[in-house]
DNA sequence: GCCGTAACGGTTGTATGCAATCTTGCTGCC
DNA sequence: GGCAGCAAGATTGCATACAACCGTTACGGC
């Protein structure tokens, strides 16, 4: 997974495990208060210590672990209340990156966004939903950098993350309806329309929240697929 | 080795050294753009380079530095856009954490802030506007933390320290009432009302922001770039 | 004189080793 | 039987050492 020495990449050690391990986080090879020993870690990916202790402070600052000195590293674990409080911060942050994204946006972003979309409608048509989740993705945090806000980018990828991780589950009930929905923001962002924008994006926060809550709870992970 | 921090602590060394270079950042010790030298840290901060380096992946995570491999490291450079954005994103953030703190408050909680209004209001009647900052930041971390939600108090602390950092300008004028607006605030979390908890600190921090637009962009320095 | 190129110094990236500390399991006592 | 205290093993924290890489500069060809 990490490792390709032969190859001649040998650099981005550190950034690769760091991905790995949140990866592995996320998908819940690694449960929730689970101990990670570095020296394991290091075993599982074939580096050394000192790489695995730099991603896992970098994983630390982003919440997915808490260690105490000398006692080790933990993979987190999210209540409920936190899970939606989650769920409530990404709700206010978007539409906030959306309106300011609608005054700011550059034609790279709208171009980057309609092929966002595009790609997602030929996955729609021809029913094949499982790629679906990386492009809504996508389109979410390419919005988020079109706000030109690269703080307001970093916490929608880092709540992105995050939510991913605690409702480890998609919603492939609503895809036409939320690929609708990403058109129309989309159409606000070219029609350089704050208001209508951050309007639009707040809506559509709100549906996949009353998704997402009808659809089970944290932590469970419900047998589907898209 | 000569680890003489402090009364013969050697633990914790890269957290030390993290809050360390974090306030160096945030006092302008080191100059936004400026490359910091994982040799000149390690020396500066009497350390080898092992925890110089996890401390920078936490400050990247968090926003102050960026690096690029093998490159290095280099002090993050803020636009006076990206600026704004830090006010509107914790005028978002705050208010929400202030619902949920009255709704979720402990007696701890409420202690606490309590302490930190009493302190301010001896250091007010003194006229010792001295200790006031630090004070305020206490009360906003307090309230976040009274929030239950562990991401909203952390991304409160990291907003706060970012914005510390751009607008590193105090405002005495506006103590006093800023003050009272803190003991509504209290108030509004003591009778456990959250609507009420969160226009006042809505209020309470465009407050705030007006007084920084008001007194200038003094502390932002516009990024020099060649 | 200009540009491509190769060697050098400086810096970062990774690995290894050892001391300090925590955790775990055991012992002995109540 | 349960719990405090302790010893052994396991693990983390930090320092040192070495390898890989980048930027710069001196050099030579054109």
């Amino acid at each position: 997974m990490v490792n390709e020495r032969g190859a001649g990449r040998r650099r981005d050690t550190t950034q690769t495990v760091c991905a790995a391990i949140r990866e592995d986080v996320v998908s819940r090879v690694f449960a929730p208060g689970e101990r990670l020993t570095e020296e394991s870690l290091a075993t599982r990916y074939r580096v050394s210590r000192v790489p695995v202790r730099e991603a896992l402070r970098t994983l630390e600052a982003e919440g997915f672990v808490h260690s105490r000195p000398y006692a080790g590293t933990f993979v987190a674990e999210i209540s409920e209340t936190e899970a939606e409080d989650l769920l409530g911060l990404r709700a206010l942050i978007e539409p906030f990156g959306a309106e300011r994204a609608a005054a700011r946006r550059s034609q790279l972003h709208l171009a980057r966004l309609e092929l966002v979309l595009a790609e997602a409608g030929e996955l729609l048509r021809d029913g094949r939903h499982a790629g679906l989740a990386r492009l809504n993705t996508s389109f979410h945090q390419l919005l988020a950098e079109a706000s030109g806000s690269p703080d307001t980018a970093a916490l929608v990828a880092q709540l992105g993350n995050k939510i991913a991780w605690v409702y480890s589950v998609e919603l492939p009930r609503r895809a036409n309806d939320s690929w609708r929905e990403h058109a129309e923001i989309l159409q606000a962002l070219r029609d350089q329309d704050p208001e209508r924008a951050r309007e639009l994006v707040a809506d559509h926060i709100r549906r996949a929240q009353q998704a997402y809550r009808l659809r089970g709870s944290k932590g469970v992970r419900t047998p589907q697929h898209g």
